[in-house]
DNA sequence: CTATATGATACTATATCAGTATCATTTTGT
DNA sequence: ACAAAATGATACTGATATAGTATCATATAG
């Protein structure tokens, strides 16, 4: 299992470099450039970051995309979960379905806690700290 | 993202039934009733299971399967690893590819940490503390 | 008013997950 | 010995998620 798939990667790569430049606005092709992805995947993942409120973006000549918040308040937890969706599932965190009794179920807490506390170490990684200027 | 996967699952609960009968043996048959699922994908993850050194099997008329230790000595991230793999690979958590720059990469270092982390907390439940009867 | 940039969306390919089917091999009871 | 009852090994199929591409619409600067 991946923490972290191609998308997130890709995203926190263009963000970080988005924090070097200290809340310039880039075009996609300097992105291009410092991520190294091709273009069009490249794109597809900052429209979700914009959908997401992460980036904004101007379109036409001299257009481009920028951080919407400054790099310490963009965190690796909510980057993630715009690609690959939240940690936790509504019922039960083991499987699909229910198991046999879900009341009286001891590891529903427990799975429960772990992925708490996970999230809460994804979310304790911001942008800021993966600057490569820090 | 789903932590434990259908496989997993389902292996937990047999192994937590396996559990509850205090080293019996048990056949398929009798699984499939506790677990709930179809014989064909139960058995083979119960053959999993035994290729894992976690069960133990015997063939033939009155054969079945039986823990190969007490079940407070089976974690739950070593049978999910069993179906799910590691969770660390080998050069970069961080998606297929190596950074820019390996080297000085200090999300590298922070995801090792919550990663293993994230394990100890999966090995810390054991079947044992999953049975019915505790 | 056009070149340049992103927005929206649909499509394709590949990998992983979930589940099924089949035949081989071992064991036990008669 | 032999048939019934069990698991072993393995190949196959369908569904879903991941990874990536392509196309046309829309906004903006000059
Ligand atoms: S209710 Fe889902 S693991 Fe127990
Ligand atoms: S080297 Fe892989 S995340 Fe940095």
């Amino acid at each position: 299992m991946r923490l972290i798939n191609r998308e997130t990667d890709y995203a926190v790569r263009a963000l970080a470099h988005l924090g070097d430049k200290a809340g310039e606005r880039l075009s996609v092709s300097d992105l291009v450039r410092a991520v190294g992805v091709s273009r069009p995947f490249l794109r597809k993942i900052l429209q979700k970051l914009e959908q997401a409120g992460i980036l904004e973006s101007r379109k036409g000549r001299g257009g481009g995309f920028k951080l919407a918040r400054p790099p310490e308040r963009i965190m690796l937890g909510e980057v993630r979960t715009v690609f690959q969706g939240p940690l936790k599932t509504e019922n039960c965190l083991f499987g699909v379905r229910l198991c046999y009794d879900y009341k009286t179920c001891r590891l529903r807490r427990k799975m429960r806690d772990i992925e708490g506390r996970l999230a809460r170490e994804l979310d304790a990684i911001t942008i800021q700290s993966l600057q490569k200027d820090l």
